[in-house]
RNA sequence: CGGGGCGUAGCGCAGCCUGGUAGCGCGACGGUUUUGGGUACCGUAGGCCGGAGGUUCGAAUCCUCUCGCCCCGACCA
């Protein structure tokens, strides 16, 4: 992409609204516009974000064998009233009439919906499992919507529901989700970490939340500094494999990690006193066995092998993916911007002109641009006529993690700047070399997207 | 919902107390200048001062009502 054709409304000022990092960076960045009160418009640069993650998620979930659909974002009333929930959930729901006065709302979960679907086409066990999820809008009208996307009322979510014969079945369903939401995270350059979660009336063991550590986070965890030492890397796994998958989920669930919601001083101190961290995290997903809850009032059922009807066992697992963008920059900023972990980036590089209109440096940005586009990479060149500390302020604060600058100086010498966002370091190469290493570089990031 | 605050140019703000032709910085646009970290100067455009009502000769300013937004708290992917 040219930035003189694009559509990248930075800001140079902090919007006063804005009170945390990572949502003054995405106003600054240009990649969202508050419409009122916790919605937002996605500009260019923040859709282009919030795809990236979406393509993550969707690889991910469809490498463990889960099925995607697409459910409605207003859903009526009446299957609310099956779950008996239409009036449990309270304000946060937001519901709607339409001409004829029939109730709906606008979902904030796909429990009920979901179930509807498969109590109408699924009645033998001989279909189970099955694990069907969505990505799709939701909407919780929050008492106090704050932190920008971290908090919104309306936010993107990921939600799954697995359908199994059995508890234990539900429960290898449970641990692959648990094994594709830290691959998903690692992708987006995310450590989260499962944490014993309350599982509310329901109760049970059968409940992690994943979180981010970040100042800003919401809750307040307790864990052991060995669970962060732990990484899922490229290891090979089967997700048909219950053995395998609950191996994963004792590695990374065995150490304390847990919110205060569950926090247990008393099995805190057993922990090595050196290792008892206390810290803060943001919540991005959440994983959930909650047995028939479902199933049985709604009547979701199948004939098992031994000709009895029985309630399905289920369970919902989420992340949350527009929040994402919130912890992803909340956990990868400095003072000048925003960092972007590789697998998640807007653009893969940044190509800055020192001197737009000067035949040399114009020819050789482009030769850049086109042969790192011929190679698969997603470069945004920094053509407009602005000066050199404008055009690095802008790459800084939208944070690509990878600039080339083009300037007279360098190209004397057949040689360009290859800078680090991150670590800020540079290193004079020839151009060629730059579009050879950034190929390198990604390598591994394009090489992950294809399932 | 309780407590606090704010709505004035695209953005950030002053003016309000003490009523009298609406300002500053940044940005935009046109020039000149400059060219390896937000250059400097000159010029131009852009506002029913959130909305409604009231007081007054006269309201951004005073009064009443209303809408919206932000912050702290209880609640939450």
């Amino acid at each position: 992409m040219r930035l003189s054709r694009y559509f990248l409304p930075v800001l140079k000022e902090d919007p006063k609204e804005a009170q945390i990092v990572s949502h003054r960076l995405m106003l600054r960045a240009g990649m969202i516009k508050q419409q009122t009160a916790g919605i937002y418009s996605w500009l260019p640069l923040g859709y282009k974000v919030l795809d990236r993650i979406q393509q993550i998620v969707h690889q991910e979930q469809q490498r463990a064998g889960h099925i995607p659909l697409l459910m409605p974002t207003l859903q009526p009333a009446d299957l609310w009233r099956e779950s008996g929930r239409y009036d449990d959930y309270g304000e946060e729901m937001l519901r709607i009439k339409d001409r004829h006065k029939r109730d709906l709302l606008y979902g904030p979960t796909n429990e009920e919906m979901i179930t509807d679907i498969f109590r109408s086409h699924v009645s033998s066990y001989k279909d189970l499992p099955l694990t069907l999820y969505h990505i799709q809008w939701k909407f919780r009208d929050e008492i106090r919507p704050r932190f920008g996307v971290m908090r919104g009322r309306e936010f993107l979510m990921k939600d799954g529901y697995n359908f199994d014969l059995t508890k234990e079945d539900a429960l290898h369903a449970y641990n692959r989700h648990l094994v594709s939401y830290l691959r998903s995270y690692e992708r987006m350059g995310l450590q989260a970490i499962p944490m014993r979660a309350d599982g509310g009336p329901i109760g049970g063991d059968y409940t992690h939340e994943f979180l981010v550590l970040a100042e800003t986070g919401e809750s307040e965890v307790f864990y052991d500094s060995e669970i962060t030492d732990l990484t899922f890397g490229d290891r090979e796994i089967d997700y048909d494999s219950v053995e395998q998958c609950q191996a994963v989920l004792e590695e990374f669930t065995s150490r304390y990690a847990r919110t205060d919601e569950t926090h247990d001083q008393a099995i805190f101190d057993k922990v090595p006193e050196d290792r008892r961290r206390t810290a803060r995290g943001i919540e991005v997903g959440q994983i959930f066995y909650f047995g028939t809850k479902y199933s049985e009032p709604m009547g979701a059922t199948v004939v098992g092998p031994d000709g009895a009807r029985v309630p399905v066992h289920m369970g919902s697992h989420g992340i949350g993916v527009s929040r994402l963008l919130g912890a992803i920059i909340e956990a990868n900023h400095d003072e000048k911007g925003i960092i972007w972990p590789e697998g998640v980036t807007p653009f893969h590089v940044g190509i800055v002109n020192l001197k737009q209109g000067d035949p040399s440096t114009d020819s050789a940005c482009e030769a850049l641009y086109r042969e790192l586009k011929a190679k698969g990479l997603d470069p945004l060149y920094d053509d407009r006529d602005e000066r050199a500390g404008a055009k690095f302020a802008t790459m800084d604060l939208i944070g690509l993690p990878w600039r080339i600058t083009v300037g007279p100086r360098g190209l004397a010498n057949n040689k360009v700047e290859l800078t680090n966002r991150r670590s800020g370091e540079s290193e004079e190469i020839a151009p060629q070399d730059a579009v050879a290493r950034l190929d390198e570089i990604y390598r591994p990031v394009l090489a992950a997207a294809k399932l």
